[in-house]
DNA sequence: TGCCCGACTTAAACCCAGTA
DNA sequence: TACTGGGTTTAAGTCGGGCA
């Protein structure tokens, strides 16, 4: 096993953190990311952990996206994403990363459970170096709009649900502060609401989580998360929502136009699993 | 002015080493 | 020896400066 951290060396590194609200779930990356144990403690996870403490200084979260920093003011959310990748000199048979299969669900321009997706790689920042990063999907059902994060990670790579919560969270609190402005952009109606949402694959570490959390094996996690939903509701955002394709990772190849397309669409029929928690 | 190239940025993917 | 956290590399994009 790699190194193991207390209670007490795990709340240091939570304090070390809260400083810039907005840059909890980068600057947290690590720790979000444990998928071991706390020491001493064999059975408590560290997301189990870091939940109870995030409960307990939920204020702090609360102030996660509230200062717009350099969030996005002049330029236009809607970069004309063409669905295509720069992927010269790489590996021929395109092997999956979570970038390409995300490029490949908006070219599909399929209606899954979790809506249509109409962007990808969403800028979330006015100027580069200003540390907020980007929103992995954009989905549209009916007057929703999902801030989608996707993870593909399996467990040997970390890639917790924990992690992908606090980047979903984060960032739709954030593109709620510009809602006219991502409106106007992408030509939406104004009675649209904004959902965060986990997207993931069945055999994804990320999927694990969601069994623990469904089957009741993730008691303060789950608490933490309606807290967040009860907080998000008040600034009219709705619950979270995780799915699942249930699949292992599909191929993916590059068609004459440079779009990353699924190699076989049947992918497009396979099952999306809903993690009901609530 | 337009374009080419290199530096920088973010997040993901990979690889390694130490420990239970 | 398998696991897992740490550290490094890769992926892909964006920006800015130099130069024709």
């Amino acid at each position: 096993m790699g190194k193991k951290y207390s209670k007490k060396e795990v709340r240091s590194k939570w304090n070390d953190i809260t400083e810039e609200p907005n840059l909890i779930y980068r600057n947290g990356e690590k720790i979000f990311n444990y998928s071991g144990f706390v020491k001493g403690h064999p059975a408590l996870r560290y997301f189990e952990y870091i939940s109870k403490i995030m409960l307990e200084d939920f204020d702090v979260l609360k102030r996660i996206g509230e200062t717009p920093g350099n969030l996005r003011k002049d330029k236009s959310f809607d970069m004309d994403h063409e669905g295509t990748l720069d992927i010269s000199g790489k590996d021929e048979d395109l092997k999956i990363t979570e970038r390409r299969l995300a490029v490949a669900l908006y070219n599909s321009s399929h209606h899954f459970r979790f809506g249509k997706i109409f962007d990808y790689e969403t800028p979330l920042k006015e100027k580069e170096a200003s540390g907020i990063g980007e929103i992995d999907l954009l989905s549209k059902r009916n007057e929703e709009v999902g801030i989608i994060e996707l993870k593909i990670g399996k467990s040997q790579k970390g890639e917790t649900l924990f992690r992908a919560l606090m980047e979903a969270y984060t960032f739709t609190k954030l593109i709620n502060k510009r809602k006219e402005k991502f409106i106007k952009d992408f030509g939406l109606k104004n009675e649209i609401s904004f959902r965060p949402i986990v997207l993931t694959l069945t055999d994804s570490f990320c999927a694990e989580n969601m069994h623990m959390l469904v089957n009741g094996n993730a008691p303060n996690l789950k608490d933490l998360i309606i807290k967040m939903n009860a907080h998000l509701a008040k600034i009219e955002i709705l619950p979270f929502e995780f799915y699942a394709f249930d699949s292992e990772n599909p191929a993916l190849k590059q068609d004459e136009q440079g779009k990353i397309i699924f190699e076989n669409s049947k992918f497009l029929e396979v099952r999306v699993m809903e993690y009901d928690y609530r």
